[in-house]
DNA sequence: CTACATGCAAAGGGTTTGCACGACA
DNA sequence: TGTCGTGCAAACCCTTTGCATGTAG
């Protein structure tokens, strides 16, 4: 918490109760909860908060890399019609998915916490990072 | 294709060419399109064809497992806040999706073919199937 | 004090739906 | 010929934005 109040302050972002309670919330979550979620949560203690702040305080603390999407890059829905056991690698600037395969990573060893939580049909690594293209545009 | 024609025929689905031509161009696409794209490009070859006929389309084929979606379940975006190196077991029935850690996991060797696609930052794994409520539901 | 954050309400944009017409089987 | 699929347009819903007010630093 105290890390989360410095990380705000060097970067020149205000310290208001609404980005504590936002944060505190989907940090205390497990179920991996929407904004709506969020929002009915945090409205116990802020009755007078509104969603959109809720979405704000969000894509902040996601470029201070303090929380993350469960999807691929804010974007629409995009379709795959490779149904053979591939991975992807994805850039985290400009969106791009690449499949590739590999036999290694089709047959991981699935933890027993997992065969726990329910039974597996399908493995895919999603590896992610900066794609050539967007190595070098920073750099150059 | 004549695979394509037997499942369709099998469900009991009207081979339209409308589902034809969408079903190819998403098989040819390598660059997991979005439904406004495919529109786009089937509109070439049908001009009159319209956007929701796409996106019905797209869901009869995830329907008939023929496509897949890059994203979670059709869902809103969701959050975590767990930052710390974890994967994911998604349930592709109710769409719960739940954390778990493994050191194998975390530390995966990288492909050589992915090194030449860009630099990799983060990996994480996805196991798809059905928790174990959702096994109990439909066996109940 | 002053710039930044919030709340409200309205706009935006992707996706879905109702309905009448058209086309596969 | 009957049933299912399509096109059109409007509805829907999640997310974003503009603006006046509030508040942290």
């Amino acid at each position: 918490m105290n890390r989360f109040k410095d990380l705000l302050t060097r970067s020149g972002v205000k310290l208001t109760h609404q980005r504590m309670e936002i944060y505190c919330e989907v940090m205390r979550a497990s179920d991996h909860p929407d904004a709506e979620t969020v929002y009915k949560r945090v409205r116990k203690r802020i009755p007078t908060i509104s969603l959109d702040t809720v979405y704000r305080t969000i894509w902040l603390l996601m470029d201070l890399v303090l929380i993350t999407t469960l999807d691929y890059p804010r974007e629409r829905m995009r379709f795959d019609a490779n149904m053979t056991p591939h991975h992807h690698f994805i850039c985290a600037s400009c969106g791009i998915v690449r499949d590739f395969y590999s036999e290694q990573f089709d047959n991981l060893k699935i933890p027993d916490t997992v065969k726990m939580l329910g039974s597996v049909e399908r493995t895919q690594v999603e590896l992610r990072g900066l794609c050539s293209n967007c190595t070098k545009r920073k750099v150059g």
